[in-house]
DNA sequence: TTGACGAACGAACGATCGTTCGTTATTGTA
DNA sequence: TACAATAACGAACGATCGTTCGTTCGTCAA
């Protein structure tokens, strides 16, 4: 029935507002249903269409799916297949769409323009995974002389290194053992 | 106690996982707290703290600072890693961060490195307020020939001009006139 | 008109929920 | 050492959970 979009319009409505999907029976109450019975099948066939899921311990969670809001209607003349049709374009939250786990996340900010060869300008925020190990090619937050550094880790004969990626700036070869505070895995700019 | 932090942290894994949080029951589970009481004592301190909260059914559901990411701003001293693990370091969602005016916000994905000297990388996702209107040097989405294109508008000799920030590509002078869907405002890069 | 079907109802079920209360272990301070 | 505070335990409680099953009421096609 497409009477299920109202319905989920309105626990959309109400996860923007909770953070939380209710149980059955104020579902129930939320849209006028009366019985469990006719959320239970309503559940189902959400669950179906790929909108909500069941967690581990037989709660109710909304899917990626759920979060995806009708988008951008194409403002231009007919015809045209809106190149922004498809995808994670508005898809998600951005924290959910970048931070996979939260408690070794953190966010650090961008001093200066040694990166800027890989679009790291002065003033962006890095999202940075907190982790001891890095690979080679990873985009790190190293320590080095007390400070927080961003570069690109390499492997010079054996030994690593942090490249920056900006000719204007030398390559870091630290002796001894290199401190590695955790992994860049995302980035945001805000402007103005 | 201090022991809660990694209880949060948990919990923030979790929810991050499965975009529910799970019943007391499982929470002590997932804590190794083997008794429901102490879980419920464990919530009520969140709950004072401000990081979770209860829907109108008796649900437990995250609140704001829930999501809220440290900040780590300053360089690290003398003492060690993770400057960021106590007390009153700036925090902040990215949401709340980017978004301003979440009704006329739209994502866009970035095709191709015709803005890359502006730190614009194919793949990324461009925050962007819709707007009729735009001043020169902001960073504009604009339809061109009924596609989508990220360039800096500019003023030549009176009129409005699409500046690529990439010297291999050319500048755009639209004829007639210039149609602007938005302009950027932030920006998000997920790596790997 | 009939029959199949989908959506909702309503009652009953055991399971699980969150709360409460008293107890135990640990810790920091007087 | 003694004491108060904190964190956890474990058992018991009624309330609420989600499931199940049979029923009712439209709608639509045969």
């Amino acid at each position: 029935m497409s009477n299920d979009r109202s319905y989920l319009a309105a626990l959309q409505d109400y996860y923007a507002a909770h953070r939380a999907l209710p149980s059955y029976s104020s579902i129930g109450a939320l849209l006028g249903l009366r019985s469990k019975s006719s959320v239970a099948a309503l559940v189902a066939r959400l669950k179906l269409a790929g909108f909500v899921e069941s967690t581990p311990d037989r709660r109710l969670a909304p899917t990626r799916r759920f979060f995806q809001r009708p988008l951008a209607e194409a403002p231009v003349h007919a015809g045209l297949p809106s190149p922004i049709d498809d995808g994670p374009a508005d898809a998600l939250t951005l924290d959910d769409y970048l931070i996979e786990h939260p408690s070794q996340t953190v966010l650090v900010r961008v001093k200066g323009d040694s990166m800027i060869d890989a679009g790291v300008l002065d003033g962006d925020l890095v999202v940075v995974e907190k982790r001891a190990g890095a690979r080679r090619g990873e985009i790190v937050v190293a320590i080095v002389d007390n400070q927080f550094t961003l570069k690109r880790l390499d492997l010079e004969r054996g030994r690593f290194i942090l490249r920056p990626e900006n000719k204007a700036y030398p390559i870091i070869r630290p002796e001894g053992t290199l401190e590695i505070f955790g992994v860049m895995v995302g980035l945001v700019r805000k402007i103005a």
